[in-house]
DNA sequence: GTATTTACGAACGCTCGCTCCCTATACTGT
DNA sequence: ACAGTATAGGGAGCGAGCGTTCGTAAATAC
């Protein structure tokens, strides 16, 4: 069949259409189960058609037959129910950092089967392979899922990631980071498709799940590294391969790239180590401030957000100058993107309210159709779920027999 | 068929998904027309079947049948070879604008039967909507297109536009304008599916549409007034509604929006009219620059930029500051987007290489990825070319009878 | 214990696409 | 000029799949 072209052919590839139906029927419903008599009613197709794909899908493995409910008050014989196997093919996220490894693995409804995260005081580049196929095996441990079984691979890396190849570039605090062939690496581990993305990006998906539905998602990933992820009706956006590098925006009118610092200038001026430098500085001039008095030496990005929590003035100032920064440079984004919501997660995030506040108000000044503002509720566990969330879909891209229709507007 | 879900079914929509499939291979090869042989090869169906098939689009009109081409040199039995018959389903392309009205007829297969401009000083609504009447039936009689054969039209107004109203809001020059529904007035003249765009979105689909293929592209439309259109992968991306309007971007640290002002800050800083009075400013302070004795009173924006080509130096400032400013508004959604191009038009853009150049500069500075900048070539026909193309693919979209297989990931 | 309700299972007929064969046409070589 | 060959169109038979219809199994209500 021609690239391209609008997918046809014979009755068999109606079977395979007929078959996706009903196994994408029961996905949505995942993860109730349900009865064949709702099969009918929810693909339009007759009965014994139904039935003989689930009969097919069963003998597959891709549905487990559930005995008569005993909750089930109804007349009649008792209707069999069908619903998703999961372990039919189980998916695996990964999230690297430089200082924590996260695998997650989740089954094929997206019920999440184990979560194993391990910490570590930076690691180098070889450290961090073997760490990785360590949380790997306890994650698989956990989930009571052999390794042959996984059906696809995810991994988070931050800095901009090239989709083909594979490699990373950008990477700070990794010595020899982008060196690495992560995707081949992986292969070795678990054999099966894996891919690679940025966190960024993977965090932005996850959150454009948990929200639902379609609209434009702006999901601001901000530590002590500034990235968003863009997910349009729930495709992540990419560009050439660097979409959402707000980091990299110029907050000052001489600002400038420079392209030997993997840092950007918002990160710089708003980072999570910017924000505790200005907290630092302000404690310095008010010695006398709440500020002064929580932080002391060490004072840290949440003392800062602690501090204006509690009505302190310096700590507010504070607050306010990031935020305004932060709203002045994501505005142009917001105006071209128009998003439906814009969610900010990382450890920043956890400022929470205070610092909320401050950006919408000054967002609201900048911007036509203000989007919904909200905190990331999946916090840490954002990236990981993303990355298993692109796993299931790419398991589910795969196996649908979906006939192609790509009748892009060309 | 329970909506959303995978299509499926029997026999008779298998053979709608080859009728369709066939089709589609011709349209895909418009103009050339394409024999049954190599249908068959496009298509991967077996000859009865494609026969079959396209019997059955000549009966419905939708293809036309070639004599034999006596160009044709090949040996045995001349192939029959059948095209798209355009007339099955023209469509009607709209563009509305304060000063201009341009409609345009294109057939099915995309060639233009006719483009019909007319302009005026400055028409209130009433007037506005009794012009568009006139030309669209000069346009039909050019095309010698029947007005009850149009099968679909898209008009395109300045402004922000609700897609389900059919509203325009922020509308200036034309008084009245956003009371009136123009969808329902076009619907009154010609009885079929009538859409509603921004201008700015559908010159952004036309220059993709040229440009082909996939990729990301931001289309700016720089005149009086900033607009830009944003396609992504051939499809728009609307947001919530007001995707693009970077007219409304901040330049200046304390710029907000005014929402009582039709105008954004970037358009009163770099828009046509504000080109042309930093031109005059200039000018009154450099009385014998080329730029002076070029413009004299009356200076207009072309001037500012022939005196800039011609290297004086008062002028080439006047560019670089108009350059540098916009490039400093557009390069924060330049990194986020992404794109694969930018592309300017509007009538700012017959400034040519001068502006271009400077502008490049300007952006390469300030991002990482840095996209190809370009001229649009569709110059003023591009939003009814935009308009033309949206109306055709509604029209693919409605008689193709893709089977859905809208599988969202969820 | 019987009637009723609900759902499963099997047989039949229909439509459609694929394979195979035959006919039609035009160029080419002797 | 005539036969051979290469290419394309047209038609019959086969197989696969879906939809309809009928019969049967299992559980509840009276």
């Amino acid at each position: 069949m021609g690239k391209g072209t609008v997918g046809g052919g014979g009755t068999t590839m109606l079977r395979r259409i007929n078959v996706a139906s009903v196994l994408d029927a029961v996905r949505r419903s995942a993860p109730a189960p349900l009865r064949v008599a709702e099969l009918v009613e929810r693909t339009g197709l007759a009965r014994p058609t139904v039935a003989q794909a689930v009969d097919e899908l069963l003998d597959a493995g891709w549905l487990q037959q559930h005995g008569p409910d005993s909750a089930d008050r109804s007349l009649g014989r008792p209707a069999i129910r069908v619903s998703l196997r999961g372990r039919a093919a189980p998916v695996l996220g990964l999230d690297v950092g430089p200082h924590r490894v996260t695998v997650g693995v989740s089954d094929l409804a997206g019920r999440k089967l184990s979560l194993v995260r391990r910490s570590g005081p930076g690691w180098t580049a070889q450290e961090l392979l073997g760490v990785i196929g360590e949380v790997i095996n306890e994650a698989l441990a956990e989930a009571e899922v052999p390794a042959e079984d996984i059906a696809a691979v995810v991994a988070a890396s931050p800095g901009i990631v090239d989709e083909h190849t594979g490699r990373v570039q950008l990477v700070p605090s990794v010595p020899g980071w982008s060196a690495v062939d992560l995707i081949k690496h992986i292969r070795g581990l678990l054999d099966c498709p894996v891919m690679l993305d940025n966190d960024a990006n993977l965090a932005a998906l996850a959150i454009a799940a948990a929200r639902g539905g379609t609209g434009t998602l702006l999901a601001v990933q901000w530590g002590e590294r500034l990235g968003a992820g863009i997910v349009i009706d729930g495709r992540l956006h990419r560009g050439t391969g660097a979409a959402g590098e707000i980091g990299f925006i110029a907050t000052d009118t001489d600002d400038v790239i420079n392209p030997d610092d993997s840092r950007g200038p918002l990160e710089r001026a708003v980072g999570s180590e910017a924000i505790a430098a200005l907290g630092r500085q302000a404690a310095l001039d008010n010695p006398r401030s709440r500020l002064a008095e929580l932080g002391g030496e060490q004072l840290d990005t949440a003392d800062v957000f602690a501090a204006a929590a509690e009505r302190d003035p310096v700590a507010q100032a504070v607050v306010q100058q990031v935020a305004r920064t932060f709203a002045r440079a994501l505005a142009p984004s917001v105006l071209v993107l128009d998003p439906t919501a814009v969610v900010i997660g990382g450890g920043v995030a956890r400022a929470g309210a205070v610092l909320l506040d401050a950006i919408s108000d000054q967002l609201r000044l900048l911007t036509l159709n203000h989007p919904k503002l909200e905190l990331s509720a999946l916090a840490e566990d954002a990236v990981v779920t993303g990355a298993m969330r692109m796993a299931l879909d790419e398991v589910w891209q795969r196996k649908l027999p979906t006939p192609a229709m790509t009748s892009t507007t060309t």
